[in-house]
RNA sequence: GUGGGUAUAGUCAAGUGGUUAAGACACAGGGUUGUGGCUCCUGCAUUCGUGGGUUCGAUCCCCAUUACCCACCCCA
């Protein structure tokens, strides 16, 4: 018996890693015409952090840590998100007295105990970015701009964009107050969850897939009906500026964020096609987070994105995703002299960025040329006594076949020449 | 944490209460005196996730266990 990954982890083999090397250059090009630079955080933190951060009774910090005591009794816990470490970081160098607004992005893993299934696991990725400084609407509209071009760029369709404001901390008591008011006497008929969530959560419930809580719902009073004023307008510049930048939305009033800290916009995107954890991205705004960990109070919003997911939805594509890079050129020798013929050979041409590989495995001219046939290499050259003896290298196209034979002396320049290089 | 499903070679997979567990792909070597896509040949599971039980006999029936997958919950 083997041992295998943790149970909720995956392994990035060679044959995949090319797609994550893909979309994490997509994202750092896209990031970067909207401004962001790169933070890199470590990967765990002081518990603290969460419970302040997160939210004491969010799922994520009531069950999902992974958490533990170092050697120097110190409470560790690897990053479940991204933000608050981010935020941590602005404080704790005092970034606030930098260039304002702050933009930053970054990619990371995170690590949640939950039990894995399609589209969801222990250790997953995330790529996101965050605006500190600014109360402006704005902001809002490039954090989920910068999402939806990232997504464009990698020609994913059928996403939808939902957004909805869940107010601040003042109008959401009062909707959740008259929505606890609407549901009191239904309580009892309520599924069993959403009795837990009556309590912790009742914004929750609008979103419940039962059929009884849904005839239950029919009629309960909308956040959006109860947001403030400043709530309001702010939403609805988030909506202009949107509409202005052309990017479809639909409102939606069950988004509602799950870790504690949002306020104002919330927003998803969605995709229907990848099982029932279909939210590759969300995000939203966060005007007391700053402050919460100790910072001046500072507004932020931001975005995280699941890359797991992101890349289910490339792999159903085969136009999206790039293909597996291939060496540019295969030396197949036959004989020790034309082997060491090869090795100077091939540190010529590495050295002038050709990539290109030799037989590491002593085999027969045919299982090398079987090899250099699977992976796909574009040019092989052949060398046995033969051709040295004469001084007549022989190129051989894989693709078509055809063999042109080149004295060593003319060989580089043939191969760049074929190669489509300087 | 709660449910459901599946476990036979590197992969996909057929199979029956009873001698040597199909097949395909992949992989390795060869037919071709020095050349890959096709073709042909050869090799590749003393064993059916693991542990018990039923039986004269179990890969097949029963129980347990583990792993993986999917869904709830929650989220990226």
């Amino acid at each position: 018996m083997g041992i295998n990954a943790p149970k909720g982890t995956k392994d990035i083999l060679p044959s995949q890693s090319y797609k994550w090397q893909f979309v994490e250059k997509t994202f750092k090009e896209i990031t970067a015409r909207y401004g962001f630079k790169e933070i890199r955080t470590p990967i765990f933190e002081y518990t603290e952090l969460f419970k302040r951060g997160v939210g004491d009774t969010t799922d994520i910090v009531e069950k999902q840590m992974y958490s533990f005591d170092d050697y120097g009794g110190r409470n560790i816990t690897l990053k479940p998100e991204g933000t608050a470490p981010v935020v941590r970081a602005f404080v704790e160098n005092k970034l606030y007295a930098d260039v304002l607004p702050f933009k930053t992005f970054y990619m990371i893993p995170c690590f949640r105990y939950e039990k894995p299934q399609a589209g969801r696991l222990r250790e997953f990725h995330q790529f996101g970015v965050e605006i500190f400084g600014t109360m402006d609407m704005l902001a809002d509209a490039e954090v989920i701009a910068t999402a939806v071009d990232f997504l464009n760029e990698l020609k994913i369709n059928d996403l939808e964009l939902r957004i909805n404001s869940i107010g601040c901390p003042l109008c959401r008591e009062a909707y959740k107050e008259s929505l606890m008011s609407f549901l009191k006497d239904k309580y009892e008929d309520l599924c069993d969850t959403c009795k837990g969530r009556y309590f912790k959560n009742p914004m929750r419930i609008l979103d419940c897939k039962s059929v009884e809580c849904q005839k239950l719902v029919v009629g309960a009073p909308r956040m959006l009906d109860y947001i403030c004023e400043e709530c309001s307008t702010a939403f609805d510049d988030l909506k202009k500026n949107l509409d202005l930048m052309k990017i479809d939305y639909i409102v939606d009033s069950g988004i509602v964020r799950g870790l504690d800290y949002y306020t104002k916009t919330a927003f998803e995107i969605v995709s229907n096609n990848i099982g029932a954890q279909g939210t590759v991205c969300g995000g939203g705004r966060y005007d007391n987070l700053i402050e919460q960990i100790g910072g001046p109070a500072t507004p932020g919003v931001g975005f995280g994105l699941g890359i797991e997911r992101l890349l289910l939805l490339i792999d159903q594509n085969d136009e999206i995703a790039p293909k597996s890079p291939a060496p540019d050129v295969y030396i197949a020798t036959m004989g020790e002299s034309a082997k060491e013929y090869g090795i100077t050979l091939s540190k010529e041409l590495r050295d002038l960025d050709i990539s290109l590989e030799l037989d590491l495995m002593s085999r027969n001219i045919k299982s090398q040329f079987k090899y250099a046939d699977k992976i796909q290499t574009v040019f092989t050259i052949v060398i046995g006594d033969e051709e040295i003896e004469n001084n007549k290298l022989i190129i051989k196209n894989m693709s078509n076949f055809e063999q042109i034979v080149v004295s060593r002396e003319d060989l580089v320049s043939k191969l760049m020449e074929l190669l489509g290089r300087n």
